[in-house]
DNA sequence: TCAAAAGTGTTGACGGTACACCCATGT
DNA sequence: ACATGGGTGTACCGTCAACACTTTTGA
């Protein structure tokens, strides 16, 4: 027998905190309701057991799947958490990711049949079980971080969309107000933002014009050691 | 039985980077020489299975002391590492943990007698087994970048440092050379260091002042919002 | 007195911040 | 015509980068 079965291993889970921002810039974070004991019938991050022949990351995305509905999403690793009683059955070590999503189209509601899945904002959420508190508090940490130096806060938006949309998104996340003429200077000067010719419509004021985040463009600067800021 | 029991487990170990820095600005890496296979008789990070009754920290430090000698060290969680095929003998998790000790104090080698623990630079270690290139990659990622914003860079050094040798410090993680005007103009004013009486003894030119990192300070800027750049 | 590293200021360029008004559109 | 958000420029200030010489000490 080989060396590693001389110890009893904990079990292995993955977690996912999945946020959404809606189009009223309300965050969002998704949750399911559990279906099995312990904690049977409350609201908590959505995760579950990895097998044997599947990546840590293949885990947390099949499970977001299985859950949630939810797929292709930005999707990264967040911490993992290890407390010998974060779970009163056993020693369960949980790898936590997190993902953005956007939820102004609403493809999304439709996908939660199975299990129960829905979406709360921040602010109003059910107090969660395990140390799943700990959880979402290290992510939104990590988002709050990391939305500064790199451009992921346009995974929270359409692909096309308003300068205005894209600062308000900023200002939500980082809990402050910014101004308008500077976060535009800043934001274009970087020039990884296309300028479509489409504008908004239907709105009851002069119409927006939307703006495109050119990917390519961000990969070679990055490349360059460039550096996105605010 | 219990809903965990439906599915085997992998099995789950922490291992180690732990980063040394010696008095002539070399960054080294500590290994062990494994003594038992697969990869028996190769030099490799530091690590091991994680027990039942400890949490992931716990078998951190528990790995490095008995492996190393090595406590009460600057630790941190790094990243966990789950890829199907990481490790031959069976699905293996592990959990990275780096670690920064300063080297000026001879106290390191005294500690390596029951395993075989060495330093290797880092350009010239040997290549590593498993994904263990992979992690130490990835943990050199995060200590250059972190050096930038977190005052981390002070655990590489003694308690008493000159100015000199924390820039010599930042030149070496940061691959680049610093200008030395402004690099102190720039340390100096955010009042972080306590300048000493005392100065380097036994040189052959004029003594410099030692300085010493104030963590207090440091806290307190924190906590206000303070932000530690380059 | 020489070698070797310590220590020290100024200037110009750039980027950040603060701030207020006119424009386009739909109702 | 009015309400609503879209869009724009300038001036001041602080920060960063570039740059070279004098001082101290031990050999």
């Amino acid at each position: 027998m080989s060396y590693t079965y001389e110890f009893p291993r904990p079990a292995l889970t993955v977690d996912c905190v999945v946020f959404g921002l809606d189009r009223d810039n309300l965050l969002k974070i998704m949750l399911i309701q559990r279906c099995l004991p312990p904690f049977e019938g409350q609201w908590a991050l959505p995760g579950g057991f990895v097998r044997l022949e599947e990546s840590l990351e293949a885990a947390a995305q099949r499970e977001l799947r299985e859950e949630t509905g939810l797929e292709n999403v930005f999707f990264e690793q967040l911490y993992t958490f290890g407390d010998v009683n974060r779970d009163p059955r056993d020693r369960i070590i949980s790898v936590a990711y997190y993902a953005l999503i956007n939820l102004w189209e609403y493809r999304i509601e439709a996908a939660t049949d199975a299990s129960a899945a829905a979406w709360f904002p921040l602010l109003k959420k059910p107090s969660l079980p395990f140390d799943h508190e700990q959880i979402l508090a290290t992510a939104f940490a990590r988002l709050k971080n990391k939305v500064r130096y790199e451009p992921i806060g346009f995974e929270l938006l359409p692909k096309k969309f308003t300068l205005t949309q894209l600062q308000k998104l900023y200002e939500t996340i980082l809990g402050q107000k910014l101004d308008k003429r500077n976060f535009r200077k800043k934001i274009l000067k970087m020039e990884l933002l296309v300028a479509l010719d489409e504008t908004e419509t239907a709105v009851a004021h002069r119409a927006a014009r939307f703006y495109q985040f050119d990917e390519q463009k961000y990969r070679k600067f990055k490349d360059k050691g460039f550096n996105f800021e605010l």
